[in-house]
RNA sequence: GGGGGCGUAGCUCAGUUGGUUAGAGCGUCGGCCUGUCACGCCGAAGGUCGCGGGUUCGAGCCCCGUCGCUCCCG
């Protein structure tokens, strides 16, 4: 296993890339799907199922972690790691996300984010140095620096302002990474809303900082897709080819496939966890609510086909009926068929990159989708 | 047989001194969810207020009758 973070690039087609990341907790295939677990747990899910699912990485929070149980406490316990007993590979995000989500409880300020805990009220300070910190004591692969995101739409002189400031932390969060062990990793945001000129602006100075990977922050925030797509298309190009490109909190099935093609290689979402928690279903035909009601005596599976023993061996009518009880198992087989489902649409990706079908694979994906949940029987 | 209580949405119930298009929770039907304050959120449908009569400008509410359920006493 090598000592360092690095990613190779092994296959392209077309601006898509096939590509393979090496960390201390293994190898992360690329394009890759990072399952939420916010609080050191993938919602619903052993790490034995997440596993499963074909996920070599997951994504854990700073911020939720920093509060509860606390990143000192998880250090002692040796680590995220060994504390969730998840062994392969984890980025944390830096608390960045919080700063938009909770805007209701901070204060952004040059030299950081005050919040009010959403759990006590307590007043806690998260500085770019101090997120790093505390990625540190998790002891992620892959550490995020601090940024600042804003909903759209948004002013451009607000973009602009939140834009340099996460800079500035993109400054001090690589010194402060100086001290993270060897091996792991940190990577810079990109910010700047769905303003062009900012984003250019804003690669740029993350490139010539230098970071093991940069992240595009900010998208799939009240913008439509074609517009996240087009800043994706010109932010891509911008980054330095040897580096992994990470497009934070995307998406939708259509989104992954639109944001492969324009160049990213690393993504993470909540929708494939907590729609399923809310008894959607992400399948090979497209999105299917099993709250609905036509679906109260369907004895066919999700899908026969899949690889996903949950999406395989449960009627529809059972999920629905776990679905309209409230009965904790259905949140946890819709979360493993959505899960699934995402890693399994990864995987194909980047198989068909490898193979030079890229295009193709996304036509036939759209048009399964397309044609409905009506598998046969 | 006597006395009391209750009949309002599919269910359980609110309905202020009688005063606009009678509400809630659950259920039903549907939608939403993009670096998770999230087993959540939003919306819709659904009622001749047991029935009949009366008083009143106006009755779910007051009066009379009637039917049903229920409790207590004989």
């Amino acid at each position: 296993m090598p000592d360092v973070f690095s990613f190779r690039l092994l296959a392209t087609d077309g601006a898509a890339r096939r590509g393979e990341m090496s960390t201390l907790h293994g190898a992360v295939a690329t394009p890759a799907f990072l399952p939420v677990g916010t609080q050191a747990t993938v919602k619903g899910l052993t790490p034995e199922a997440v596993r499963a699912s074909g996920a070599d990485i997951v994504l854990a929070n700073t911020y939720h972690l920093m509060l509860r149980p606390g990143a000192e406490r998880i250090a002692a316990l040796g680590g995220l790691h060994r504390f969730m007993n998840w062994r392969r590979a984890i980025l944390t995000d830096s608390g960045g996300f919080q700063v938009m989500s909770l805007s209701e409880l901070r204060k952004v300020e040059d030299k950081g984010v005050t919040f009010r805990s959403h759990l006590d009220g307590a007043i806690v300070e998260l500085s770019p140095e101090r997120a790093i910190e505390i990625q540190i004591l998790l002891g992620s692969d892959i550490a995020m620096q601090l940024d600042e995101c804003l909903q759209l739409p948004a002013a451009e002189a607000e973009l602009r302002r939140a834009m340099q400031l996460s800079l500035a932390w993109a400054e001090r969060s690589k010194r402060a990474f100086e001290r993270a062990p060897a091996g792991n990793a940190v990577f810079g945001i990109v910010q700047g809303g769905d303003d062009p000129v900012l984003r250019a602006e804003s690669a740029r100075v993350l490139t010539d900082i230098g970071f093991d990977g940069y992240a595009i922050g900010g998208l799939a925030v009240g913008e439509p897709q074609e517009v996240m797509l087009r800043i994706v298309a010109g932010v891509a190009p911008a980054l330095p080819a040897e580096c992994p490109r990470y497009l934070m909190g995307v998406g939708t099935p259509e989104d992954l496939l639109g944001a492969v093609a324009r160049g990213i290689d690393m993504f993470d979402c909540v929708l494939p966890t907590r729609n399923g928690r809310h008894g959607l279903a992400f399948t090979r035909f497209g999105p299917v609510n099993l709250k609905n009601a036509r679906h109260a005596e369907d004895p066919r599976p999700i899908d026969e086909a899949s690889a996903c023993a949950a999406a395989r061996d449960f009627s529809r009518a059972y999920l629905h009926h776990l679905v309209r009880a409230n009965e904790m198992l259905g949140a946890i087989l819709l979360t493993t068929i959505n899960v699934a489902y995402y890693e399994e649409l990864m995987a194909g990706m980047r198989d068909a990159i490898a193979a030079g079908t890229f295009a193709d694979f996304c036509a036939a994906a759209r048009e399964s989708w397309a044609r409905g949940d009506l598998s046969p029987i």
